[in-house]
DNA sequence: ACGTTAAATACGCAAGGCGAATCAAAACGA
DNA sequence: TCGTTTTGATTCGCCTTGCGTATTTAACGT
């Protein structure tokens, strides 16, 4: 098994994981992970715009749109129109959205947080130091197109 | 922002990145990721249950029914029933899946791989060991009993 | 022979996601 | 200043993954 077979297949599990726990959010609060991702960012930075959240979690904004829809019908969140800028909308937490934050469980899984605080520092830095390049070495565009030099490219096409 | 944040903004970009390759997979061969995870089983062990498969990728037999469904209607797979035992039914490669399994693009893109083999040796076994060890931290129950040595897990327990 | 269990499917449902198209408003340019 | 672009958000149509809950068909145990 080559390497990137087995990078690819560690990656299958781990997003799996995520997803399912995310489904097990969805019945315990009826939050699911990305839907408690945007809640913690609007919490953060009440009134944020529809396409600052979508930048943040990388996700279209139809797909923000579409989940803050759902969030609106259950109270969790109210969009408002910006008075100056009337392009934007700036989304703010309800009460109910206020509290459910509050108390809502964290997007990872309990004893996963449990482990991983249990590392030392200079793992979890590591660990996140990777993830993060590994994110920037798949995020297709934002690497800067490759200049001149690469032939294959024109090629490729 | 702490380092569990972070992790979970990076992992999401990385699930992302995998998902948006997965639907251009879908578009260019037809086969997204899981259909390409079950081609693989099938054409590995031709004739396997769907119970089978289901145990071997995690997912419920109604789920890997409906992937199947979507995969036959491709022509990638068929399924024959047993004449032993007539509840048990076996997948197999068609021809078109076995050219296309043969063919298959490499679940990641392209660019990827360039950059990750690009890479010094250890920095892939690095990574590669992370995200293993990022797996197993989340993996909730298939962490099928650390043997003795492990203190920690009993006491997490 | 009859009830129980197992394998697969059918059915219904929800969410996440995307792109393309649309609409409104702001910014820009000449 | 008046078009033209650009930007922000939404709507629409569409697809897949994924589950749970029946339902059917067949094998098995006693």
């Amino acid at each position: 098994m080559t390497k990137d077979e087995e990078l690819l297949i560690a990656l299958r599990k781990i997003i799996r994981a995520i997803d399912m726990r995310s489904r097990e959010l969805n019945k315990q609060v009826g939050l699911t992970g990305p839907q408690l991702l945007i809640l913690q960012k609007v919490g953060k930075q009440p009134g944020v715009m529809v396409r600052e959240i979508a930048e943040d979690i990388t996700l279209s904004a139809a797909t923000v749109t579409s989940i803050l829809d759902r969030m609106e019908t259950r109270d969790l969140v109210t969009r408002i129109r910006s008075t100056k800028d009337k392009r934007r909308v700036g989304v703010f937490l309800t009460e109910h959205g206020t509290t459910s934050l509050a108390s809502a469980p964290l997007p990872l899984q309990e004893h996963f947080r449990e482990r991983f605080s249990g590392l030392e520092q200079w793992e979890q830095s590591q660990m996140v130091a990777t993830l993060q390049r590994l994110a920037s070495m798949m995020g297709a565009e934002n690497v800067d197109a490759a200049p001149v030099l690469e032939v294959g490219s024109i090629i490729g096409k």
